[in-house]
RNA sequence: GGGAGUUUAGCUCAGCUGGUUCAGAGCAUCUGCCUUACAAGCAGAGGGUCACUGGUUCGAACCCAGUAACUCCCA
């Protein structure tokens, strides 16, 4: 079989990932085994996948991998969340195509076309995670409207309604008046607006005077409830106990004192308007005053506003400036900048509306949710989210958990006619219970609560619903998986989705949801912006893969991706991810092409217990870098192991010189079988990372018959051995040499191919006939020949302590390597001044531990040798 | 305005609770090679006052204080 020059992995990726969805490979039920379990961070119904899902997953997939390969019961369980005003805006929008209003439809006839909707597009995402390679346990894929998932959600309302943290509360939202809804603090932007600043005059009670307000919302002043000063500022003591009358409408309203007010903005005089202002609300409620709501949902003015009825509160802004100019009341106006929140969905500016919600009460639910982190039961990883977790913990308000929307759940409270409520699970559990309040009551006399629940509310059971352990909450699976193991997100939820998980794990389990929590960065182009739809600066995830394949797109990613730090996402990463892949599949090609000639005597046993060594050190620092989520350096450390120490170096010390007309390179059956054996522990180290193409490779001949069942997904990861500490010491010595070589040719302008004879003076205990057929090898030497004293009129090198002749056929530059020479005493000379100041220096000597005095000592040592070395050859030089 | 974080080579980052010849890695750059696995390659090389200023210490990229710049979260 002729392998292909270069690697093309869409082949692969189709052929593989088909083949372990036939054999079940991802597809996890529970067993003697010890789990190991994620769930997926439910992609939004309305999302494609983007480079932060991209970085997501691939780390989930790694983690799941490796989990599978280390003998684990790996079970990672994907599924979409339902995402209401998201979702609700693309049905709003399909319905608008066809000519259908919302408005003009029953709450039933709209759901049936929000679940066609979802039916046709909420699968695409994890449709996309296929390609990536993710290996869910599809068979478990969950929709955070799935019936039981819905129900387990009403459960958990019902449950903490009767706990008392459910409650009913007039409250100022963030009101969207497009799509009539109130949408949390994290759906609002904010944006800097250039706006105008209206200064007002209002008429004192009583007196021929007046005083001037400065505000960005004229419109609004019908619905002011007081003008509020500072009580320090000495130009407004006379006001004290005053009242004004408001413009144009001519209410009597009261001054009112509190420090809140800033003497030096505006006028210091500021208009107090309760309903229409959140900071106002508050200074509202602390001084009794009346709320006067002037605007209707969709923000037009009600009768409230006595003027300009029925229009628009923008309109109404210029309309009203130009009222109170005519009427005398506008003292003037001015430019100002000032931040403005708008709907992330719907882009309309955010009112600040007074409105009826349902809220959960946090404080309960937060304390024992933040002890779980603080004390170490739940890890934060990178810890520094520590801090930014406790002290949104301690600071946590009571959550709006309402949206005045259809699509989600429906809040299971019921009303009675007289306005009273009772929360139950069904309709028929409703009547029961308020026939305690009325027992003539009937069943249609109950409506339920228009509103549905906040998506956060049900995807804060997630890890917990998925397997059912809510609704039946000593079931197998859920005694079996949960705890899951980690969780893989981004820091931006961690409040609105990882603290809720951890109160509703408390709250419904009383132990966490899960051990780790892995935060990554947002993914940023190379300048570090965002990567955003609108700015146009993410790459299609599909045209990544198809262009570098799933394995180097996923290299790629995690190259650059520090836990918890943003990163700066570049292509030429995955360029990496694929060159890489691409060396493996040449290596491959390589060893592939050797056939076992049995006469030929093993000469490799140095090289092959080296390499057996490398890769056991390789794989310590693998699983420590994993213990700590080092990703990333977990890949470079195995990137290194392969391309260096394999690819570099064993291949090299081990490749059978070139013979002529032989069309299969021989090499010895010794190294051959250790050769394709460490081949193999090499594919599985990297299959976490890159699955195809180990998977690939993996069912190749070269490594004998596979069984149907026996692939590189489910292989065990190779077991750490035996590490030769000295042996690895040497060759990097040897290592020095073969550089030393090549580094002469090269400074002398000489071809590789040009063969240089050797000599060496050992004043180490290395023993170089043991190394000798490498350094041959890989530095293209003739002859190694041992010496006793220095080589006149050759070049030389030190490596470790011992010196090195080469004999060119040219004269050697004498000026130059005196110069060479002396630049190395000197350097030598300094760092001895300084190895010994440490070593004369009483304190040191006092306060440093013994290991440290004892290597400062070696290094004196080391240094003595090389120094008198460099002097000799200096002595040579001149003689 | 309150809180958190970051600042090390041209770029992206390590540097694991001060002490190896400690200032590192990958990429990029430069030089030389189309050497029969790989030019998506091979062999070499050059890049840094560890943001700044002080302090603690025998010893600081690392600990402390202050300054500056940037980022994020909350208001």
């Amino acid at each position: 079989m002729s392998i292909a020059k270069t690697y093309s992995p869409t082949a692969a990726e189709e052929k593989w990932y088909s083949y372990w969805l036939q054999h079940n490979f991802f597809r996890s039920v529970p067993d003697h085994r010890e789990p190991y379990t994620i769930v997926i961070p439910p992609p939004n119904v309305t999302g494609v996948l983007h480079m932060g899902h991209m970085l997501n997953n691939t780390i989930q997939d790694v983690l799941i991998r490796r989990a599978r390969m280390k003998g684990k019961n790996a079970c990672w369980v994907p599924g979409t969340d339902h995402a209401s005003i998201a979702t609700e805006a693309k049905v709003v929008a399909m319905l608008k195509e066809r000519g259908i209003n919302k408005k003009d439809l029953t709450r039933e006839e709209f759901l049936s076309y929000a679940w066609e909707w979802k039916e046709k597009y909420g699968g695409i995402i994890l449709e996309q995670l296929k390609k990536l390679g993710a290996s869910c346990d599809w068979e478990r894929t969950k929709f955070t409207m799935d019936e039981g998932m819905s129900e387990s959600v009403i459960d958990y309302f019902v449950h903490l309604h009767k706990k008392g943290w459910i409650y009913r509360g007039v409250r100022m939202v963030n009101w969207d008046p497009q799509s009539k809804t109130a949408v949390s603090d994290e759906e609002v932007n904010r944006k800097e607006v250039n706006q105008k600043l209206y200064y007002i005059n209002y008429k004192v009670a009583g007196e021929n005077s007046h005083l001037t307000i400065a505000t960005t919302r004229p419109e609004t002043i019908m619905a002011d409830a007081a003008i509020c000063i500072n009580p320090n500022d000495e130009r407004y003591t006379h006001l004290h106990g005053k009242s004004v009358f408001i413009p144009l409408i001519n209410r009597e309203i009261p001054v009112i004192l509190d420090e809140y007010v800033t003497m030096d903005f505006g006028t210091g005089c500021l208009k107090v308007t309760p309903a229409h202002d959140l900071n106002d609300y508050e200074l509202g409620q602390k001084h009794k005053l009346p709320i006067i709501d002037i605007l209707n949902d969709d923000a037009t003015l009600n009768e409230k506003a006595q003027i300009l009825v029925g229009e628009d509160r923008f309109i109404a802004r210029k309309k009203i400036a130009v009222l109170l100019e005519e009427a005398g009341a506008l003292e003037k106006t001015e430019d100002y900048t000032s931040q403005i929140g708008y709907s992330e969905r719907t882009n309309a500016a955010i009112e600040p509306k007074l409105s009826m919600q349902w809220f959960c009460k946090m404080p309960e639910l937060a304390k024992p949710a933040l002890a779980y982190v603080l004390n170490g039961d739940v890890k934060l990883i990178p810890e520094k989210f520590i801090n930014t977790y406790r002290h949104w913990m301690e600071n946590v308000r009571d959550w709006n958990i309402s949206r005045q929307l259809w699509w989600g759940q429906q809040i299971p409270a019921y009303y009675l006619p007289n306005g009273e409520f009772v929360v139950a699970k069904t309709k028929e559990e409703a009547l029961a219970e308020a026939h305690k309040i009325d027992a003539s009551l009937t069943i249609d006399q109950l409506t339920q609560d228009e509103d549905v629940l906040d998506t956060w509310f049900s995807s804060g059971l997630w890890p917990i619903s998925v397997f059912d352990g809510v609704r039946n909450p000593d079931n197998a699976e859920i005694n079996y998986y949960y705890p899951t193991n980690d969780l893989v997100t981004a820091p931006e939820i961690l409040f609105f989705w990882v603290a809720r998980m951890i109160m509703a794990g408390h709250e419904l389990r009383e132990t966490k949801p899960f051990t780790n929590v892995y935060l990554t960065g947002i993914v940023r182009d190379k300048l570090g912006r965002k990567m955003s739809k609108s700015l146009g600066n993410s790459p299609d995830p599909l045209d990544l893969i198809a262009k570098y394949g799933a394995d180097g797109v996923r290299v790629g990613m995690l190259l650059c991706s520090p836990a918890g730090n943003d990163l700066m996402f570049d292509e030429k990463y995955c360029e990496q991810g694929s060159g890489f892949a691409n060396k493996i599949w040449n290596a491959f090609k390589l060893v592939k092409g050797w056939e076992i000639d049995e006469s030929i005597a093993p000469k490799n046993g140095v090289a092959i217990e080296w390499f057996a060594s490398r890769f056991s050190q390789a794989l310590v620092e693998i699983d420590s870098d994993f213990a700590q989520y080092r990703l990333s350096e977990a890949l470079m450390t195995t990137y290194k192991l392969v391309w260096d120490d394999f690819c570099a170096w064993y291949l090299e010390m081990v490749k059978p010189a070139y013979q002529q007309g032989v069309e299969k390179q021989k090499i010895d059956a010794e190294t051959f079988n250790a050769t394709v054996s460490f081949f193999e522990d090499i594919l599985k180290v990297l299959h976490p990372y890159m699955p195809f193409l180990t998977e690939e490779l993996w069912h190749d001949e070269l490594f004998g018959t596979r069984t149907e069942l026996d692939c590189c997904i489910v292989a065990q990861l190779p077991a750490i051995g035996k590490i030769n500490t000295q042996l690895v010491a040497e060759i990097e010595i040897v290592q020095q040499v073969v550089t030393q070589i090549r580094n002469t040719r090269n400074s002398n302008q000489l071809s590789p191919k040009e063969a240089l004879p050797l000599a060496v003076k050992a004043n180490s205990t290395i023993d170089y006939n043991l190394y000798e057929p490498i350094i041959k090898q890989l530095g293209n030497v003739t002859e190694l020949t041992k010496v006793n004293d220095a080589i006149t009129g050759a070049n030389s090198f030190i490596a470790g302590t011992d010196e090195f002749f080469v004999s060119l056929n040219i004269e050697i530059d004498v000026i130059a390597e005196r110069e060479r020479l002396e630049k190395e005493r000197d350097y030598l000379i300094g760092f001895l001044k300084s190895v010994n100041a440490k070593l004369g220096n009483e304190r040191f000597m006092a306060n440093a531990k013994p290991e440290i005095i004892e290597n400062e000592l070696k290094k004196k040592a080391d240094a003595e040798a090389r120094l008198k070395i460099v002097e000799d050859n200096l002595r040579g030089l001149a003689g």
